[in-house]
DNA sequence: GTCTATAGAGTGATAGAC
DNA sequence: GTCTATCACTCTATAGAC
């Protein structure tokens, strides 16, 4: 009998692929067991806190990507249109090029949102915070910054819903080029 | 027995405010009837089909809703600006100037998303294709005037996603000023 | 009697917790 | 695997209007 040992971290992909193809709630604990190839037991074992607990994980587990792959480039970087540049190309790669939804997103818009109200906000305050830093940096007054930052973030989340929507992941690339070419409008030398 | 005359009708803005409120996993038959003061008896007579009809029956009278207070101006007005402004100004108040998220936008992200995949696209290409027409008669060529309905329907379900997600409906009413000046640099005279 | 609207006990299935 | 709670839903009973 061959054993896998799997540890808490190897389950957390796979539970945000459960996650982000049946929500929160349409997550069941056998759809769970059924992807992850855990019992209920090992599950609990790992996330003694229950279903609340595996969804911080993976709320967490994105969090430290976004830290690390979007949010810190941001702040060493000096040249915004590099910047914003690098941060919208890791962006599409995170998402699929639209073919892959924001699990935060998804929860802001659910009914499980006030279970994860401050992960959720965290998360939207450090991007939108981090992106206005940087575009600040660049000359532009604070009111100025946080408002392009906003509009970023904004159709970055709106971008992958309207392709969810509309079913058509295109939507998400012609937007990413978009605010591709307007931070060039904005800082033109 | 006293009689009170619920139509059918009277029902549907309940029901939207419940799965506003719950989402549709969320709005279980037990809330539906505490917050319509429905037994299941009158709920299962208004709608045979159940929850799913439910939903259906509110996805539908948003729909005629947008058809009527939205499309339609957008249609009959011919000059842009004061298209644009109305359509934002119709979308501000029936968002609640971002304290009220859109329930189509919420379906799209969530798991009950393919129970209704007909109903959402329909509505987001119906937007869509109603704004890039009205833009496209005033003088831009098609993949133009669509890029910039895009760039408007997603940037109005980012800024409620935003809004939602930092707890702060500002967000949203900044963002309907940016789109509304926006059309203004467009088509400037 | 018939029709419409109502309430709610009871059904089996399935949920998450342990 | 077992447990209890809760799910959507069915069904019976009952009310008044006509």
């Amino acid at each position: 009998m061959s054993r896998t040992f799997l540890e808490r971290e190897d389950v957390i992909p796979l539970l945000s692929e459960v996650f982000r193809e049946h929500g929160y709630d349409g997550a069941s604990l056998s759809a769970i067991t059924a992807h992850t190839g855990l019992g209920k037991g090992s599950l609990y074992h790992f996330f003694p806190g229950g279903k609340k607990e595996m969804a911080d994980a993976v709320l967490g587990e994105i969090e430290n990507w976004f830290e690390e792959s979007v949010f810190a480039p941001l702040r060493s970087e000096t040249d915004i249109r590099h910047a914003v540049a690098s941060m919208l190309s890791a962006v599409d790669s995170y998402f699929h090029s639209g073919g892959r939804i924001c699990l935060v997103g998804a929860f802001a818009l659910s009914n499980t949102r006030d279970q994860f109200a401050l992960r959720i906000r965290h998360y939207f305050q450090a991007w939108t915070d981090t992106l206005s830093d940087s575009i600040e940096r660049s000359g532009l007054d604070h009111s100025a910054a946080r408002a392009i930052a906003e509009e970023y973030i904004g159709g970055i989340q709106g971008a992958l819903l309207l392709a969810r929507g509309l079913d058509d992941p295109l939507v998400f690339t012609r937007a990413l080029h978009r605010l591709n070419a307007r931070m060039n409008d904005i800082f033109r030398n």
